[in-house]
RNA sequence: GCCGCAGUGGCGGAACUGGCAGACGCGCAGGACUUAAAAUCCUGUGGUGGCGACAUCGUACCGGUUCGAUUCCGGUCUGCGGCACCA
């Protein structure tokens, strides 16, 4: 009898020989295959690992095992993504310097992990707030600034008022921050910024030539929001100017009866003279400054709105005067914050215009519009449009842009939703910008000998009320001299992003310790692109999208080899409370993995998470299912009182064993990690039914289980006396042939409804098959026989009236 | 409102390309072992009817295509996630 299975000794036994071995350090013969699986790194905050972590981790650390007992050279690296800041206000707290609670958490979640057995090369280990790796974060901001892409801009920026920190507008989350969840309001700031939207394009095109889960690509797209239209200039009645406006159905320009602009367009002061409605104006102008973007577009059911009484716009098309409105549904971030309405054919306008009284035009057919606003373009056709009577909307948009651009006033012209990329914070734990401003020479290049920047020692982290970060406090640190004409000049105190350093940590991996440039060209070129990222959904238009950017622009600056950094992207499911929801402290529901770990260990950790889904879909926590994969490994343990010698599988499980080789090796990749284990307890229940498993059978049994539960199977692995170790073995083939029966079952039906079931050779005759069926059905069958279908193996159909 | 995903036993979830719905696990019930309990092992477990072989209903709802639908098509409802006056 073996002894009882005790996890700890086990998995602490195994997690030192394998420390001891080296086992998982990557290879440098870049000769072999290569497979590069990734992981989001953590952020280390105080509060350790959740047991949300382990999922993803524990999938692709499947992945990778298996890999490497495929013959691949696998990278599967881990690091810290530790700028931020919990760290930085727990330290304003707590009077402890930022980096000495980095190092604090940091060494609590390696240890963490070391725990739980993953087979990271540690010493591939990444950290964004090591001046080694965050000098190539400096150094890809200066090659963004000097090919154009990062700039300074006075520029209203949300604003939290918690934080005191400016955000992107991607991490505004329903008018509050996206961290703390506190009130984001507006704040004009000089900012530096990231021309994102000039990628937009090549960020949309891109996701045609990658293989990542359709909602993401769609949600990137979204976010993108890339539309195509027209802009055309309207004449400003009795002036010389022209209000330039962008719209998408330039097909319906002679329905449009009024126009409509922003609270801000600055036509409005150009002509406050003649504007004899001033005070109306300034009155709604004001109240609308002092909503923000998110009360103003919560507030969308009821229009509001004020018509400029003294300025008339002239429609370039058919020299008809309408009247100009301000409201606060045109945004001036939008488009040229002017607008064309067309309450016939545009929801928000039909509105406006039913509220003001004011005309509407039908001019595509097939709708009552004064009813009801008619919105659909894929039938309606042209009509009250003069030469585009009669056309499709399709056709009448391409006529009507020739049109415009033949008379010069307007051209076809594509828009985006999305906004560049807010890159300062006001804060001090982030990458210093390493950006000097002289008064002669403006914003200059810190020179790259002198990088990295470090962060330099400060009194207080404390944030200011003034918008400035801690370091503006720094004077022997901010005034320098210009590296382009010696004068004095001040070094930039913004510090970047916490995106920042998590938009390329993937290149770093692949030649950590590089200390010529952010890695080497031999490295990057062997390992990118990643072959599979898994991450959240929650970074599908944050860090995904920044971090494609950045890739992007350096493969056009031909610092990487490929457009693209990751070739697959899939998401994990959030791990809920036993109660079904959210965990959280205030609910109650946390569940520790260090107390899982403790009390049932690491490889039931990860078999239970493995287990307890869909792996793409949310699932709740229950400690129920943590003993039912516990008992599953106590009875993988028990197989070696029964083992029996047999060097081939044993002709009573030969079809079966051929069977779970292929639907393991099959399900690792492809997401199915609860369908795979349940394959692995499939087959031990049959063994276990049998009484015994031979040697053969259980090498391949242990090497399937090999990945989800690493340290029973190397324990197993070693007490059988099995050569070597199980990290160095040879993932186990199957034979196609081999995973059918020569008899199979099959159901014999009358009209679809299965009577009975009969078992049959594989590749019997249809009509022997037939036959067999309805000598099984016998005296059932009655009536005229219609119809007869066998499909092969599986189901003989009579149909009979 | 728009976009995406989902809806299957008491629960988590399976089901190839349209082919025996409910794999695997949990829970529950009964039994074995035990002085007893726990653990372990064995048996059963979608609903209804029947002692029973069996019959019948059943994959959110309504309808369609088909010999046959959880799967395909049309419509409806509910839940979750994302976006939201984007012209």
């Amino acid at each position: 009898m073996s002894v009882p299975y005790n996890h700890k000794e086990v998995e602490s036994k195994w997690q030192k020989v394998w420390d001891d071995e080296k086992a998982f350090k990557v290879g440098e013969d870049y000769s072999k295959p290569k497979y590069y699986a990734l992981v989001e790194f953590p952020y280390p905050s105080g509060q350790g690992l959740h047991v949300g972590h382990p999922r993803p981790y524990t999938a692709l650390d499947i992945v990778a095992r298996k890999r490497r007992l495929q013959g691949y050279n696998v990278l599967y690296p881990m690091g810290f993504d530790a700028f931020g800041l919990p760290t930085e206000n727990y330290a304003i707290q707590n009077k402890i310097h930022p980096k000495t609670v980095t190092e604090n958490n940091i060494r609590h979640f390696k240890g963490q992990l070391h725990a739980l057995g993953y087979s990271f090369d540690w010493d591939r280990e990444v950290n964004t707030t090591d001046p080694e790796y965050y000098k190539w974060t400096q150094w890809i901001f200066l090659k963004l600034f000097k090919a154009g892409l990062a700039y300074k801009s006075e520029m209203p920026i949300n604003w939290c008022t918690s934080c005191k920190v400016g955000l992107a507008n991607e991490e505004v989350v329903n008018g509050v921050c996206e961290r703390c969840g506190s009130e984001v309001v507006r704040k004009v700031k000089s900012q530096w910024m990231l021309k994102i939207t000039e990628y937009a394009d090549k960020l949309i095109e891109g996701l045609d030539t990658v293989d990542y889960i359709e909602r993401v690509k769609v949600s990137q797209k979204n976010w993108i929001g890339r539309s195509q239209g027209a802009e055309v200039d309207f004449i400003l009645a009795d002036t010389e100017d022209k209000l330039k406006i962008y719209t998408t159905r330039p097909d319906t320009l002679f329905g449009v009866t009024y126009m409509v602009v922003s609270p801000e367009h600055p036509v409005l002061d150009k002509y406050k003279d003649r504007i004899k409605n001033w005070d109306a104006i300034t009155a709604y102008r004001e109240q609308a400054a002092k909503k923000s973007d998110f009360e103003r577009s919560e507030l969308a059911k009821e229009k509001t709105g004020v018509c400029i009484d003294g300025l008339m716009a002239v429609n370039p098309v058919n020299n008809t005067k309408i009247p100009v409105y301000v409201s606060d549904y045109v945004l001036m971030s939008y488009g040229t914050g002017a607008i064309m309405a067309v309450p016939a054919h545009d929801e928000r306008d039909w509105e406006f215009a039913k509220k003001f009284n004011l005309p509407i035009i039908e001019v595509v057919a097939g709708g009552n519009v004064q009813e009801e606003v008619f919105t659909d373009v894929a039938t309606g056709k042209l009509v009250n449009s003069d030469f585009l009577n009669g056309l499709e909307v399709a056709q009448a948009k391409e006529k009507i842009v020739e049109y415009l651009e033949e008379k010069g006033i307007g051209t076809a012209k594509v828009n985006y939703k999305l906004r560049d990329w807010v890159f300062s914070r006001q804060r001090y734990w982030g990458e210093p910008i390493p950006i000097v401003h002289c008064d002669k020479c403006g914003y200059v290049a810190v020179s790259e000998s002198e990088l990295p920047l470090e962060l330099p020692e400060v009194e207080s982290y404390m944030p200011t009320d003034t918008g400035e970060s801690p370091l503006a406090a720094m004077t022997e640190w901010v005034n320098t001299t210009c590296p382009c004409c010696g004068g004095p000049a001040k070094r930039e105190t913004d510090t970047m992003p916490q995106w920042a350093g998590s938009s390329w940590y993937f290149l770093r991996y692949t030649d950590p310790h590089n200390k010529e440039a952010l890695a080497s060209k031999e490295a990057l070129d062997y390992w990118m692109p990643v072959d599979w990222y898994n991450g959240g959904m929650e970074h599908t238009t944050l860090h995904l999208l920044y971090s494609r950017f950045w890739h992007r622009f350096l493969y056009d600056q031909n610092v990487v080899n490929t457009p693209e950094p990751y070739q697959k992207r899939t998401s994990h499911g959030m791990i809920l409370g036993e109660n079904g929801e959210k965990m959280s402290k205030s609910r109650g529901n946390v569940v520790n993995p260090d107390d899982i770990v403790r009390d049932y260990g690491a490889d039931t950790l990860r078999t239970y998470e493995m287990f307890i889904g869909a792996f793409d879909l949310s699932a709740a926590w229950s400690e129920n299912g943590v003993k039912g994969c516990r008992r599953f490994l106590e009875r993988v343990w028990k197989l070696q009182d029964i083992l029996t010698d047999g060097e081939e599988y044993s002709d009573d499980l030969m079809t079966k064993m051929h069977q779970t080789i292929k639907k393991v090796s099959g399900d690792y990749e492809n997401l199915k990690y609860n369908t795979a284990i349940a394959a692995l307890m499939t087959l031990l229940n049959d063994v276990a039914k049998k009484g015994s498993i031979n040697r053969a059978e259980f090498k391949t049994f242990l090497v399937l289980l090999n990945p989800v539960a690493p340290h029973i199977t190397e324990e197993l692995w070693d007490a059988c006396g099995y050569e070597g170790r199980i990290y160095q073995t040879v993932w186990p083939e199957y034979d196609e042939a081999k995973t059918v029966e020569d008899t199979v079952e099959v159901a014999v039906q009358i009209n679809g409804k299965t009577k009975t079931v009969i078992a049959v050779a594989r590749d019997i005759a249809k009509e022997d098959a037939i036959a067999k069926g309805k000598e099984a059905l016998g005296d059932k069958l009655s009536g005229n026989i219609v119809k007869e279908i066998y499909v092969p193996g599986r189901i003989i159909n009579i149909v009979a009236k």
